[in-house]
RNA sequence: GGAGAGGUGCCGGAGCGGCCGAACGGGGCGGUCUCGAAAACCGUUGUUCCUUUUUGGAACCGGGGGUUCGAAUCCCUCCCUCUCCGCCA
């Protein structure tokens, strides 16, 4: 969410900031509510100012046992017009707000302007492709012939989009969870966090899936409460309506956590395979940082989700999303594109974003900074280090070997007991 | 799921329906004292919004609604916490 008072007062920046993004909201119609509601608000105040006037004289003469019958009668007619004025102002503020919920955030300069992906700009890339003297296999058959991933079966349990992985491969997907959260939190100094799988919808609205995105996530009715899609939602929210010290700035998060998406809408994309499913496992990093930092942080950021594929091995492309590619909340996103040469193209393994101040000031974030005591809006990141899915996809596609084997990536033999290879 | 208790400021903890943004205690900050520190004493200590040059004004005692001229204080409702009972991984 933007400030209201920034959206008055650089309304352009904001009407070009909702046309790049390709995001739909009338900032016209914004600004004229926000209008009306600050006359009301006056107009109300006078009102109830007078109100706390006479009652303090009613309260004197009653005390005096004098009459004050006169002034109560008075009294009715000002609490009536407040009343009605406040209710007015109610409606216009719901209005207000469910606009200013839709008003995306302002991407940074740094952003290239563009409509869609292929307008994002390639930063750097690591690692080299692999080559192979046979026709590498898609993972999904790898699986099958290793006897690893069960796509049919986990379809009869559960419905398309599901996995179940068996033997060395749930221990696969294990073991890569492991190793990223001992990366993180022991090299690189991330508080592990294990937090609820459900959340209620403050949170969702709070971190900004909600109300845009409600289609796409899993609801429990009978509760209100939502499967979350990312364990950015839990804990972002950590601290909602909270005021921290400038003291604990920054916090660093480190969480693992299934995820879930209906991925409504996307039916014929991808959908072998397990590039696209509606339940997988991500560990996600989550920063609070002071502003002036955070551009710095989202740079760390990046670099230790790197560093997930590199120590795996895995090549990858870092890209600089444009204004129609980024997403609503955030300000400025990195990719990470990791190469599957089994499907022979590159898949989204992470995304790294910076939302300045715009989920911690829809979600009440603020520290007491030391220079001058005030409170001030916090900046957030967040970035997946990384999702497992593709990652185990470019596992199995790059470690195959002719004979139909994987070769365990060295970083994760200890987590595998040792095994070289799975067979 | 059943029965009860409770949610007040940074924390503890008061609060006959009107002078309560909130007693009192603790903590924090500033000062006096001291070579320094402790103790003692004095002062100070929230957020948001409107107006705005300042002055000023409004709102907030878990959330929402209601009664009343007037509500932290009464009523309804939701949420949360705690205790006991039952059920259960």
């Amino acid at each position: 969410m933007l400030d209201l008072r920034f959206i008055r007062e650089n309304s352009d920046l904001v009407k070009e900031a909702v046309k790049n993004k390709g995001e739909d909201v009338n900032v016209d119609e914004l600004l004229k509510l926000d209008e009306k509601r600050r006359k009301l608000i006056s107009q109300a105040e006078k009102l109830k100012h007078q109100k706390n006037v006479f009652s303090e004289k009613i309260a004197g003469l009653k005390m005096n046992k004098k009459d004050f019958q006169a002034d109560v009668e008075k009294m009715k007619e000002v609490s009536k017009s407040i009343s009605e004025l406040d209710k007015s102002l109610k409606q216009i503020n719901e209005k207000l707000n469910e606009l200013l919920l839709k008003v995306p955030n302002i991407p940074h300069a740094s952003v290239p302007v563009g409509a869609d992906e292929s307008c994002n700009l390639e930063i750097r890339s690591w690692g080299e492709l692999p080559r192979f003297d046979f026709e590498p296999r898609p993972h999904w058959e790898i699986g099958k012939i290793l006897g690893i991933l069960d796509l049919p079966r986990a379809a009869k349990v559960s419905g398309s989009g599901f996995l179940m992985f068996l033997g060395l491969g749930a221990k696969l997907e294990r073991a890569l969870i492991n190793f990223m959260l001992d990366l993180h939190v022991k090299k690189h100094g991330y508080k592990e966090i294990f937090p609820p799988f459900l959340v209620n919808r403050s949170s969702m609205t709070g971190t900004g899936q909600l109300p845009k995105l409600e289609e796409d996530m899993y609801l429990t009715e009978k509760d209100d409460l939502f499967l979350i899609p990312t364990a950015e939602v839990p804990v972002t929210n950590i601290y909602r309506d909270e005021m921290l010290k400038e003291d604990d700035l920054p916090l660093n998060f480190a969480s693992y956590t299934a995820c879930f998406r209906r991925e409504a809408g996307t039916y014929g994309k991808d959908t072998r395979g397990m590039i696209r499913v509606h339940q997988f496992d991500k560990v996600e990093l989550v920063k609070f940082v002071k502003p002036e930092n955070s551009y710095q942080e989202l740079e760390n950021l990046v670099d230790h989700a790197e560093e997930v594929l590199k120590l795996l091995g895995l090549p990858y492309r870092v890209r600089n999303l444009c204004t129609g590619d980024l997403s609503f909340a955030a300000a400025k996103c990195y990719d990470l594109e990791a190469w599957a040469c089994g499907l022979g193209k590159h898949l989204e393994v992470s995304s790294c974003s910076n939302f300045e101040d715009f989920q911690a000031r829809r979600i009440g974030i603020k520290y007491r900074t030391k220079k001058n005591n005030k409170p001030e809006f916090l900046h957030t990141l967040n970035g997946s280090g990384v999702a497992l899915p593709r990652t185990m996809i470019c596992i199995l596609e790059n470690y195959q070997t002719k004979k139909g084997t994987v070769k365990v990536p060295e970083v994760l033999k200890p987590y595998m007991d040792g095994i070289e290879e799975i067979e």
